[in-house]
DNA sequence: GGCGCTTCCGTAAACGATTTCGGAACACTC
DNA sequence: GAGTGTTCCGAAATCGTTTACGGAAGCGCC
């Protein structure tokens, strides 16, 4: 099967009627849209995506940005599997396909993104790791390619996002740990620039501020998003001139280290120091004692995300009429022993 | 910048010069390909690739297919993640670029990828999660389009692929657990019909044979790949009428709830039953005691799938001329105590 | 029978690039 | 000065679709 022309020949009709009756045109016969349809399927025509790309100006795929390099690469789960599968569902009832596009550790972000954008292979993007300030946002601005951000962004502009719950993560985890005595709570952020540290750290600051707690700068550990990172925090905690009693750690990959270096010091999480986690992994239940931390669904925050992006794109806004989306994503609080520990 | 037209005009020369000065045709004046490159350069140029891919017939993009629903996803770090970053450091090369396709779990993979191939959205591809008998291998063959396997199969033809060197992983851990005493050893595979199972329990009866130990299906335990998996696989080997005294295991997640199962008994891994898995994660380490597993570099791995792949595109034949590869991954051994466990 | 309306389909022009073909300009040789 | 190359570039065809436009056919109505 070549292309259109040769359906159209072997029916004795044009390739126009081929066209129409194929993309669902009106303006056609349905006896004779049967008839192409059917001759369609048996000979497994399928229209050349280049072709119809080129006139239409649109390719019927979303674009998924990742990065090899970001934090959650190293996470005890795949995260993006789960999202895609989300994001995948969503767009498979539009007929739409998604396209998942890996920045490489050793390339830019921004430029990476410059060129799969000048390709025009994908008619919109769903962008991750979002930094604080971050140039992609202004470029899919500029380029006007409809785009949702999984993580909101300091970056001027009204861009639709969705971001997982930080400030309710923070709220909890310190609400829990303040009602359980602790009053020196240390938390651990990234030291990249991806804005997700940022708003966690904001929260945190704001829900000690709840409860009349001031802000220690010291309390903030900045360590690599990874085991390694988890082990240098505990080391960092311990050493401290007034230790904290209780510790946030933004990563749950890093809480493998955190508890490795607890007991090579003779300390237990959770009887000793008290450790809250963002976000469940399979590994949480097993740790000794089990993690608390917060959990959420990869898919459903994939369906969303699916959604909303479609929401921004005008040819899709009265299947989803909800507009420009700015969303929060709940977490679940999963409550492992670790947090148990006494206070003073 | 609309196009090249606009291109063109602003120069003042045809289409056609342009095109080739971009293209690096030898007939076209040094000194206006220089005035081409920097104007196109200024004005942010880039080719529409639809255009380009209608009329050159390729698309300079290579596809990796991945399954939000294999096994793997649920591993203990982003394995995909890893290998992309390999494929495409190779393929930035070549001014390729890869693109992730990612097949829903609701979704059938052949009928996925059928889509995916009739889009020609990509010259070539790689397929993962590689079935014992894979349709799509079939479906490649036919459609005629390069592609390279991350998994043997038994499907015939003469494909290139990269598999993991599960015979070195089985014989050497058999081989391991022998030498400690071991006669009674169990496996864990998972039900379902990727070939990588059937691959790893072919090679550890081969292993066992060696040793003139015969093979026992009792001592063959089929459970879902997780932590749950595992648990259920401990459970089975606990209530066996002779139990194994020492167990490989083939997802290395399945090791926590393994772990979980014995201590729930009573048991240490390591001291009452030996353990041995694939592959290692940043939660190897921290298991009590230690995991001995088998290691691998994502990234080197990606980068040979995506070299071995070029080398079967006729285009690239003489950058790698080392034609259709059937290749065998090493990894290396890596020692925990896990497997210390004494005989009898 | 003329007119208007609807229904359906064919024709041809895009879309943006690459590439074949031929020719202009120039140099060189005899 | 005619013939022969060589170098470089422009014109135009081409890839496979979609879609604007117009027209043919059929029908109903006065």
């Amino acid at each position: 099967m070549k292309g259109i022309r040769q359906l159209a020949d072997q029916l004795n009709i044009s390739i126009g009627t081929v066209s129409r009756a194929l993309n669902g045109r009106p303006d056609v016969n349905e006896e004779t849209r049967k008839r192409v349809l059917e001759a369609a399927a048996e000979l497994g025509y399928v229209p050349n995506q280049s072709g119809r790309s080129l006139r239409q100006g649109t390719t019927n795929a979303i674009g998924f940005m990742v990065e090899s390099g970001f934090d959650t690469a190293g996470n005890p789960d795949n995260f993006f599997l789960g999202v895609f599968d989300g994001v995948q569902t969503v767009l498979s009832r539009h007929h739409l396909d998604l396209v998942v596009l890996p920045c490489a550790t050793d390339e830019d972000p921004t430029q990476y993104l410059r060129r799969m954008v000048a390709r025009r292979l994908v008619d919109a993007l769903i962008i991750s790791a979002t930094r604080r300030k971050d140039e992609r946002i202004e470029l899919l601005n500029k380029a006007r390619i409809p785009f949702i951000a999984l993580g909101r962004s300091a970056t001027p502009g009204d861009h639709p996002w969705i971001d997982l719950d930080f400030e309710g993560v923070a709220h909890r985890a310190v609400d829990r740990l303040v009602a359980r005595g602790h009053r020196r709570v240390a938390v651990c952020v990234p030291s990249n620039d991806i804005n997700l540290g940022f708003v966690f750290l904001d929260a945190y600051r704001a829900a000690l501020g709840r409860h009349g707690i001031p802000f220690e700068p010291g309390l903030v550990i900045r360590v690599a998003s990874s085991e390694q990172g988890g082990y240098q925090a505990a080391h960092e905690l311990l050493t401290m001139a007034e230790p904290a009693t209780a510790v946030v750690l933004i990563y749950e990959l890093m809480a493998i280290g955190f508890y490795r270096r607890l007991n090579e010091a003779g300390l237990s999480p959770g009887r000793d120091i008290a450790v809250i986690a963002f976000r469940e992994s399979p590994l949480s239940r097993f740790l000794s004692p089990p993690l608390t931390c917060f959990r959420m669904s990869l898919r459903d925050l994939g369906i969303a995300l699916g959604e909303s992006l479609l929401a921004s794109m005008p040819a899709y806004a009265e299947v989803y009429p909800q507009g420009i989306v700015h969303r929060v994503w709940p977490m679940e609080l999963i409550e492992g022993g670790s947090d148990q520990a006494i206070s003073g």
